[in-house]
RNA sequence: GAGCUCGUAGCUCAGUAGGUUAGAGCGCCAGGUUGUGGCCCUGGAGGCCGGGGGUUCAAGUCCCCUCGGGCUCCCCA
């Protein structure tokens, strides 16, 4: 095929009318589903100051330092938003929604940018759903929010999935276990993948993420975080631990897990699916205790997940599962003639004044034609409209379905419909 | 940034050792039914065989370049 003149930017992908049910479907469950669990939406620009994400996610973090869309126009640096944690909390400070009291509880829907190179699950613009909790320290927030989490692919019948979960400790732990892990790593420095040596300085933690062969053996006998961690942070871990197991949240402890992201301290969790090929996580998440104050507002414990939707997509159709129902409409009015089609017209109004969906033919076509269209739509009825049903004032209703006519006025009809 | 792989109708794909006007199914349009959909039958529209160059009497088919898609590494949703 030839290659059209115009095409949508590399890894950004329409989404047609024939897939936007599933989008709406899931767009509605995410929204009913967060307002059982009393979380209100918060919806931020899809630009930010590029200082706001540099700094929130990390200089160093692969995001920040190879995947943001940025440009400058004028004084201003503009920014994609890649994620949106970031700007919940920008929002959270600039708006004083700590003056709302209590905690925040805050959910979003939305597409992100990264310059990535697209492959499977992985696409330039995406989409996240997600939600935080603002102002508490406490493991029932962490446990809430990933019930949630858990919650929403429960009730999409997603089952084949592993939430794997890990404490990061708080700032003080990490530096100390950065040192002991440095030290275990430095007689061998030279035996480490190029990865693991770039990241020795400025990130040694993701060492431990590697998957490079070479690096197996010392991740191995290297020493583990969860034995650097404080003592409030292990009090905080076992609690999480407790009421997930309370909530009936199976979960895979996984000491290596280190999340992207600088702003994480303490809990870091990922849902994972084996269904998703090489981009096998669902959805992440973790507590960020010190990124409201990074940005300038009050010291705020905070935890949230951010979810991928075309992922959450991915995995439905290898598990067979169809989200959204079919297109349909109440009622198609079949016009014979230009009489007849602007009756048409007239009517279409007074069923939509009552609730009916209702539609006709724009393109003057034979009945046979509309007929083949009214089906096609997934009309329920249709009314068939020529002269004489004009003159008699009795209209051809047709049950779309059962294949049975009736002759009847409008009022009629109308009473039929409801 | 690197590697692998694939580009033939709107979609899914056939195209035999290079050989005349490039095919099928689905979809679309029309007719069979002068006012009736889904099933069936018939017909039609729709392809610079991704683009450019080369080899050859002859290229969808072979060679080179290029563009685009997909997948993988890294990392993440």
């Amino acid at each position: 095929m030839a290659q059209p003149k115009y095409t949508t930017h590399h890894g950004m992908v329409d989404i047609l009318p024939d897939e936007i049910r599933k989008w709406h479907f899931l767009e509605d469950l995410i929204r009913t589903e967060a307002e059982k669990f009393n979380f209100e939406e918060i919806r931020t620009p899809i630009m930010e100051q590029t200082e706001l994400i540099v700094r929130g996610l990390g200089q160093m973090t692969d995001i920040v330092s190879k995947e943001i869309f940025s440009f400058s126009r004028g004084e201003d640096n503009y920014v994609l938003r890649p994620e949106l944690t970031a700007p919940v909390v920008r929002a959270y400070v600039e708006n004083r929604l700590d003056q709302r009291g209590g905690s925040q509880k805050l959910y979003y829907i939305g597409p992100m940018f990264r310059a990535e190179r697209p492959q499977k699950g992985r696409q330039r613009q995406f989409h996240q759903f997600g939600l935080e909790i603002m102002g508490s320290s406490d493991a029932i927030a962490d446990a809430e929010v990933i019930a949630f989490m858990i919650h929403i692919y429960r009730k999409i019948g997603i089952k084949n999935t592993t939430l794997k979960l890990n404490s990061i400790g708080d700032p003080e732990s990490r530096e100390k276990y950065k040192a002991a892990l440095k030290a275990h790593l430095k007689p061998n420095f030279e035996k480490l993948s190029e990865v693991s040596q770039k990241r020795f300085e400025n990130n040694p933690l993701r060492i431990l993420d590697s998957k490079e062969e070479e690096d197996r053996p010392f991740i191995e006998t290297a020493p583990l975080l969860t034995n650097y961690l404080s003592e409030t942070s292990v009090n905080h871990y076992t609690k999480v631990k407790e009421y997930l197991g309370d909530l009936g949240i199976p979960f895979v402890e996984d000491p290596y897990l280190v999340r992207g992201m600088d702003y994480y301290t303490e809990t870091a969790f990922e849902l994972i699916s084996p269904d998703l090929g090489a981009q096998d996580a669902l959805a992440g998440g973790g507590r960020y205790d010190l990124l409201v104050e990074e940005i300038g507002g009050m010291p705020t414990p905070a935890v949230g997940f951010a979810a991928g939707m075309e992922r959450l997509f991915i995995a439905c159709e290898e598990m067979g599962i169809h989200l959204g129902s079919e297109k349909k409409v109440d009622v198609y009015i079949v016009t014979l003639g230009d009489a007849a089609r602007k009756w048409g017209l007239l009517q279409l109004s007074a069923l939509r004044e009552k609730g009916i969906s209702a539609t006709m033919d724009y393109m003057g076509r034979s009945m046979k034609a509309q007929m083949k269209d009214a089906n096609r739509e997934n009309a329920r009825f249709a009314i068939i409209v020529g002269e004489n049903e004009l003159k008699e004032g009795k209209f051809t209703f047709r049950d779309m379905v059962k294949s049975e006519e009736m002759l009847l006025s409008f009022k009629e009809i109308l009473n039929v419909l409801f």
